[in-house]
DNA sequence: CATAAATGATAGCTTTACTATCTTTGTAAA
DNA sequence: TTTACAAAGATAGTAAAGCTATCATTTATG
């Protein structure tokens, strides 16, 4: 699946646009390459720059500290993944179909591909969001973030998939809530396996086919209409 | 419920163990306390210490550093979690009341009692899983302090889960994703109710019989025995 | 070609996250 | 009742993190 697309960034996010310059780009792509690498904890400005060859002054006026850049790329991230909803869902008109796309596209882990080498690459971003998406909101700051708009793209989602659970029952109480924890357990699980298998019944060293049977068999059963 | 119980700590936890003096109490405690009223990225030690009337040196000597606090305080309240469950489920010998009762306990609300002034209380340690708990774990540290067996008590807890699960419907597959979806899901559908309330379908200002009536719902409808 | 904007280079400041040392105090065995 | 020894206090110091400011130098743009 190929897209070609043009991800409209909250500009609150930024100081100045990443997209619009090559420092810019260079900054957000090394810097999800970096946090995948060493962690958030460990992540700092300084250490960025030395990977892209500038200083911490000019990364400090792209973005006012490693929190945006962090939300910049998870938000990114579910921008992206709402827009492979789209076309995955396009032309399907069985919502039970639907609900199966949305949740394989949730919980699947991307395949590595060539393209988009200059900016953010799915595999690298579905990775971050597994370590460290909970971080963007686990903060004192949600206040005032949730003001600035910047988990729109999260309830974005979150909204088209209740949306989907809706069409498929509409008697069901809680789609929203429903839909959050379907996204939240896909991440949650994934580290588990990787990194406390003991909390899963998946092995470690294999696809995410039981990820998603596990998935699949929770949502529908909770929304079965009797 | 009345505990009067004595937590054994894993003690990789701590350098000096807080339990066995005063000032180590305070640590805790005030700890505790000062982790959910600034949050756990701007606490620091010296900042405690002011709380506790003591010096950065003096907590340094119990603990290593803040995470391991975090940590200490997190896994005392899966421990905690684990005994109420033992208690709770004394005497009750229909599988499907067990799960009912587990569900409870872990995602309702405890009510604040006078007890345990000098040390740890059920509701702060509550609100620091809330928000607070996924940071044990999301770290690149997990590797180390999984061997050092510092998730053993959340391992316990979604094993205790896991067995009624099996209990119940011995056929089911996930029992173990299952759990730990499940005590994940409480957490976070808690903070989302308050702080992103439109990734769920809970009144803000409402009790937790949303939240369980979802959860007992999720939960029995995928174990269901056809 | 002029000029504004972006970046580089450098400096500096406060806070965090520790470690070290030395002194005082409180407690328990000799 | 001394003695001794561990816990705590007091103080200092260090490296790094997390910024902000300034000025020089490139690089785009009109």
């Amino acid at each position: 699946m190929d897209l070609d697309l043009r991800i409209k960034m909250n500009d609150r996010l930024f100081l100045r646009n990443p997209e619009d310059s090559v420092l810019g780009k260079k900054i957000v792509k090394h810097g999800l390459l970096l946090i995948n690498k060493i962690g958030f904890e460990d992540f700092t400005f300084k250490k960025l720059a030395q990977e892209v060859n500038t200083t911490e002054a000019s990364i400090y006026r792209y973005f006012e500290n490693k929190h945006r850049l962090l939300v910049y790329i998870i938000t990114w991230y579910w921008r992206f993944l709402e827009y492979k909803v789209l076309i995955g869902l396009n032309n399907v008109t069985d919502p039970k179909i639907k609900l199966q796309t949305i949740i394989k596209l949730i919980a699947e882990e991307p395949k590595p591909t060539q393209q988009q080498n200059d900016f953010l690459t799915e595999t690298e971003a579905y990775q971050l969001v597994i370590w460290e998406g909970s971080k963007t909101y686990l903060t004192r700051n949600i206040g005032k973030d949730n003001k600035d708009r910047l988990f729109k793209p999260y309830k974005d989602l979150c909204e088209s998939f209740a949306a989907l659970i809706k069409e498929y029952n509409p008697k069901y109480k809680y789609p929203h809530s429903l839909a959050s924890s379907i996204i939240e357990i896909a991440h949650s699980q994934n580290f588990f396996k990787q990194n406390l298998p003991s909390l899963t019944d998946f092995p470690k060293q294999q696809d995410d086919k039981k990820l998603i049977d596990f998935l699949l068999t929770l949502l529908f059963s909770t929304i079965a209409i009797n």
